[in-house]
RNA sequence: UCCUCGGUAGCUCAGUCGGUAGAGCAGGUGACUGUUAAUCACCCUGUCGGCGGUUCGAGUCCGUCCCGGGGAGCCA
């Protein structure tokens, strides 16, 4: 395969020749030479390619170049005269592949705004920030296998189509073969395709916590589906999440777990992605390369869910609703305690059990669950997690008070029944993790194709 | 879903007291031997979100619906 613009990016310039195919950038005519700026995805700066008039086509195509133009070059690798690039490619034949008729093609070569191009989802990768988010999603994404494997962790595929509700985790689309005529009847999922009702999933930690059981170490990563009517920055209908679960690891492991591993991922991409970095602590989030680095200058911050109502309600700032012990603590209260008070990645542990879901351990004090979140600044939740309740009765008793059906769960209860051991596990964000990383505020804008209530377009 | 602010040229926006709309950028044509969001000159650009109402007259006022931003709830 030729060489990406990434490579002979890198490479010493020596007039070898070279071929490069990608997208027009920019072009620009003074007088007797054309700059053309071409991309072809694999890094965040063009190569710089000079067309000059002896070319056969330079009147009746390169000066008609325009954004958005699909080309080949093939010419020369030389040094660039020029500030700004140090190689560049002297074309000896350029051919228009496809052409974008500047007329119509919706990206110009000034700046969108993000509402824009959030309605032209089929071409923003185009773009110099979405080609970067998404090279950076793919370098969390790989990280992540790369980091859990050398951890000795193993890689379960949870169903996508499930039968079971992990209570709390919110709405679930339903996925049915019957057609809107059949699902009026009284019972209509008896006669459905797996002969009961059916959803897209909510979370694979049900699932997780069989091969967690036999396995050790596992985790599953995927597409996660929620049919809440949530219309913020940071959620989306469907989204991907990694959740590792854990044998014979309690809430002080999971803890561990998940911090290294956050500091892992975004070490990889302050190493592998600095360019990209550097775009969005230019242009989208000041003060972003500082936030990373304080990532990894220090341990996360902790407390308990009881410490941070306290130290909400003796803060002396006015909250919209003031932090009350068993109540849940607000998006604002989140907000103070990380940003504010802690500075950093802040864990909050220990929740009341009456506000957390029945597979959360009980504490020996019989009021708070070992739950744990992890709040990042500009973000709030990135990652929520527990560790699970082992012992068969405490369990039944949580299900039965949550009005839950111990039959329909009987495959979980025997995982207690039958060499139950203390487990944990959590459950990671991973569109969060981007905009934690990229400093992009809305979910939106880190999900190719994001699916919002009202909106999926492609 | 609730609160709130918006929707005017391809994009980003201005539009006063109700009197049939304007700027920058983009685009087009031309100039220019090294540009970096090139520069300079000239030119083009409208279902003022949809529907209904008030009025002699509505981008502007009223109602309603749709779409988007910000905040909240739910959560990852």
């Amino acid at each position: 395969m030729l060489p990406r613009i990434k490579e002979l990016l890198r490479t010493a310039p020596s007039e070898q020749a070279v071929e490069v195919q990608g997208w027009v950038r920019t072009c620009r005519d003074s007088g007797s030479l054309c700059f053309i700026d071409v991309t072809d995805g694999s890094c965040l700066a063009g190569l710089q390619v000079i067309a000059e008039p002896n070319l056969s086509n330079y009147e009746s195509e390169v000066r008609r170049l325009s954004t958005g133009c699909a080309v080949k070059v093939c010419g020369r690798l030389t040094a660039s005269p020029a500030k700004g690039q140090a190689v560049e490619v002297q074309a000896e034949r350029l051919t228009v592949v496809g052409s974008a008729d500047p007329e119509i093609y919706p990206l110009q070569k000034k700046r969108h705004s993000v509402e824009f191009l959030r309605s032209i989802s089929h071409l923003r990768p185009r773009t110099n920030s979405f080609g970067a988010v998404a090279r950076i999603r793919s370098e969390l994404n790989f990280a992540i296998h790369r980091f859990l494997r050398e951890q000795g962790f193993l890689q379960v595929h949870t169903p996508i189509i499930t039968t079971s509700d992990c209570e709390g985790a919110g709405e679930m689309f339903t996925v049915t073969s019957l057609n809107p005529e059949q699902l009026r009847t009284p019972e209509p999922f008896k006669q459905d395709f797996f002969g009961r009702r059916a959803g897209l999933t909510v979370s694979g930690q049900l699932q997780a916590e069989i091969f967690a059981l036999s396995h050790g170490r596992v985790y599953t990563f995927g597409p996660t589906f929620r049919a809440e009517n949530s219309n913020t920055a940071r959620h989306l209908a469907e989204f991907w999440m990694l959740e590792p679960e854990m044998a014979f690891c309690d809430l002080t492991g999971d803890m561990a777990v998940a911090e290294a591993l956050i500091k892992d991922l975004v070490a990889a991409v302050q190493s592998n992605c600095a360019e990209e970095l550097e775009l969005f602590e230019r242009f989208v989030s000041k003060g972003l390369l500082q936030k990373l680095e304080a990532v990894q200058a220090q341990p996360f911050a902790r407390m308990t869910y009881t410490e941070a109502v306290e130290a909400l309600r003796t803060s002396g700032k006015k909250f919209e609703f003031p932090a009350q012990w068993g109540n849940d603590l607000q998006s604002e209260h989140e907000r103070f305690l990380c940003e504010e008070v802690a500075g950093r990645p802040l864990i909050v542990t220990d929740y009341p059990k009456t506000i957390k879901p029945f597979y959360m351990r009980l504490n020996d004090d019989g009021a708070t669950a070992a739950a744990m979140d992890i709040l990042v600044p500009g973000i709030g939740e990135l990652v929520g997690g527990s560790q699970r309740e082992e012992r068969l009765e405490l369990l039944e008793e949580r299900m039965r008070a949550a009005g839950l059906d111990l039959e329909e769960y009987s495959w979980y209860l025997d995982l207690r029944r039958f060499g139950s051991a203390p487990h944990a596990g959590f459950g990671l964000g991973f569109e969060r993790l981007v905009q934690f990383v990229t400093g992009i505020s809305n979910i939106r804008d880190v999900m190719p194709f994001p699916r919002t209530p009202g909106s999926a377009p492609c």
